[in-house]
DNA sequence: TTAATATAGTTTCAATTGAAACCAATCGCA
DNA sequence: TGCGATTGGTTTCAATTGAAACTATATTAA
């Protein structure tokens, strides 16, 4: 019952999800560890300015589907970047339980610092693959991309 | 300062490691999903039986290296996979440091159907993708892969 | 109007995680 | 031999996270 050859074998090394997590991981934590110490920012906290800083004035809850966080992982991120004065909130006219988001001047500093860094890395990654592997990779990555989140909309 | 022209955008839904990070969340989480409940397993114990299903006496170092995991996070896997009867493990006899770690007769029925609901997720996933795309992407990944953990090795 | 329901966002409390300290066994080598 | 450094693995303590409850506002419909 337990001779290896009965059993059907999953060779996690080969196995693609748990491929795209260790790749996903090394990567966003080589990322992370250069703004990390440097600017006292996490990748959740990142990923917040990120957006705030491509739109202007969104939500909390925008925020949250755009970084696609849960909406108690962005209050905290949100706290402590308001804390330190990055982001600056208001409370939305039409909707007094919104607020209304912006990257500050001191926020805007930050973002211009981390986001060619951030897409440096991005640049290294891709440096490994040929131009023909950049284009296969992208649309596998939409087409993935849309069927498992549409799944997930089910 | 605040004018949008005068920054660099990032817009994080086409930003690589963020797609990547993503993706493999969801997939991940979703799999998780069908096992955590059924047979109330963790992603982090079922990737520890995984292992020890494909290599068998396996030390806890030697689990941690091959999940990607590290060694806290295989210590407290094992100590509930073995207080459930799922792993026995011995001492080795050449060094009373390591432990030898193999699946129970418990733990085999466990892996016997959860590796085939993983091989079946995996398809599924893959089933979005035409051959020539499978390919490619296992490529893709197995030279990101390669060139992303030498860095770290270094 | 007002009562019921829904939504935006925060707080609370318990569970999980990570980093550092720790213990025990082994290794390297004077 | 024997002693400092290394390795395998666990524990401890603080920080992070997740789920559920909660507050405040808005919407719906009677």
């Amino acid at each position: 019952m337990t001779d290896k050859a009965e059993h059907q074998v999953l060779e996690l090394e080969r196995f693609l999800p748990y491929r795209l997590s260790v790749l996903s991981n090394t990567v966003s934590q080589a990322i992370a560890a250069t703004y990390e110490r440097r600017f006292a920012l996490t990748i959740t906290e990142w990923r917040v300015m990120a957006v705030l800083g491509r739109y202007d004035g969104l939500s909390a809850r925008e925020v949250a589907e755009r970084t696609a966080m849960d909406k108690v992982a962005v209050s905290r991120a949100l706290a402590r970047l308001i804390g330190a004065g990055r982001v600056r909130r208001q409370t939305a006219d039409h909707d007094r339980r919104q607020s209304v988001l912006r990257l500050s001047a001191k926020g805007w500093k930050v973002y211009d610092q981390v986001a060619p860094l951030a897409l440096e890395h991005e640049q290294r990654l891709l440096a490994h693959l040929n131009p023909a592997e950049q284009r296969w990779l992208a649309d596998i990555l939409d087409k993935l991309w849309d069927a498992e989140l549409e799944e997930i909309a089910r």
